[in-house]
DNA sequence: GGGCGTCGGTACGGAAGCGGACAAAGGGGA
DNA sequence: TCCCCTTTGTCCGCTTCCGTACCGACGCCC
């Protein structure tokens, strides 16, 4: 297994680990296949594993006593779920579940929790880990309450983009909708708005970026800073063409 | 100072750690008096003092680049700040500041650091409530997309409700709107009807909890999900008027 | 190749909230 | 007491978005 620990990880986080603290993961991670909608963790029930994502993208949505849901974070192969474990805690009111298909390499919480414990190295990186996505949380919550529905599409493009390995991001408009938490026919038509400026290229199931300054362009200030506070916590995410 | 660690902290975290524990703070705790408007931390600067409240309400702002901002996060006698101290990284993207008056012990956020690396007990405390407050963002991101504005101002009322002392509030429909996210006379006009319904009682700079039943079924599913998990993770807060 | 379920496009009335502007009321200082 | 500044109340037109409904298109399965 040792050429695992060789700079072999796409995982943002397992790559920014020095080789000793990697020896301490060895033989507890496990790679997995991720199916699209795979649920890797429900509201209150505690989590078995911690995932690091390799590919594919995962979302955290909140839900409302009453049914209403939001995405509130989104995770790739920038980071890990879920980041209770990180802060001691079994379970959170959130589910996450599988938006575009991948693979990770999960471990056991308790695993990754002895871990955590003796390793400051690892401790100190999921940690940060843990604030970067506490930032990209408030920005969510900012966007949501100030921008409107095309420059919100326009993030949550980005954002997928970010994490994607091609420029195409697979989802419906009804899955969308529940992601920014507005009406589904809302989507269709922002979509439209984004299509006819040639920034992406819809089709059933589809939705593909064409022009990527350009959606950053019009997604104006809803984009960039938790990107640039990530970089600033974590580390620049070598693309995959380097790897 | 030794009457200090009688159980005379009014802060719901201090009062939840082993005497052992809060012995590792002796001397380093400074009590500091906080006005209202206060600044705890600007955006992007490290923050030297980490802060328990005894008192008061601060709150935590995220603001866009082109200068439009949400509050994301209130903290009173039931947490601290920053919780990036927690998660050992020196500065994040936000703006603390008073809402309302009171008083805290603060510590150099060295000397936390310290305290943290060698007492889990001080460290799993301050995790749980880091979790805490990262569950109080993602419903105010929630809120933010689905709520209308007055319910979203009743869960805001019933948080400060939570922290204050009184039944009274002491705040400007301006400074509310910034909270909220919202126009400055679209606050006027929720708080007429949350008065119409008897529920609060408003006037110049202040606004008075009547009914504080009524308001939390006027809230809906806005509020008490995030006050449930604060209470499973860290436990009731000691109302004043017991201690 | 026909049928059906899923997904996308469109339409329409209505509500909520914004932007902006202005007037009234309170309250502190000279 | 008067003035001025802050705070609050109100108004109007306008945009955005919702709720709801319906239809068309695609594509999978039998």
């Amino acid at each position: 297994m040792a050429d695992v620990w060789q700079g072999r990880f796409r995982n943002n986080l397992l790559r920014r680990l020095p080789e000793t603290s990697l020896e301490r993961f060895a033989g507890r991670l496990e790679r997995i296949e991720l199916p699209r909608l795979y649920q890797l963790s429900s509201p209150h029930q505690p989590m078995e594993h911690a995932y690091f994502f390799e590919n594919g993208i995962a979302s955290v949505v909140v839900r409302s006593p009453e049914g209403q849901h939001s995405e509130i974070g989104i995770i790739g192969r920038d980071g890990m779920c879920p980041t209770s474990a990180v802060l001691d805690v079994d379970a959170d009111p959130f589910s996450i579940h599988m938006q575009m298909q991948g693979q990770a390499y999960r471990i056991p919480v308790p695993d990754l929790k002895a871990v955590l414990a003796e390793d400051r190295e690892v401790h100190r990186l999921l940690s940060r880990y843990t604030q970067a996505l506490a930032v990209q949380q408030a920005y969510t919550a900012l966007s949501n309450a100030v921008h409107h529905i095309d420059e919100r599409l326009a993030r949550w493009i980005l954002m997928c983009h970010d994490r994607a390995d091609g420029s195409d991001i697979s989802l419906t408009h009804e899955f969308m909708s529940i992601m920014l938490a507005v009406r589904r026919p809302s989507v269709t038509t922002a979509l439209h708005v984004l299509e006819g400026k040639k920034l992406i290229y819809s089709e059933r199931g589809v939705v593909s970026v064409r022009n990527r300054a350009g959606l950053e362009a019009f997604a104006r200030d809803a984009y960039g800073e938790c990107e640039k506070e990530y970089e600033r916590l974590i580390g620049t995410i070598v693309s995959r063409s380097v790897i």
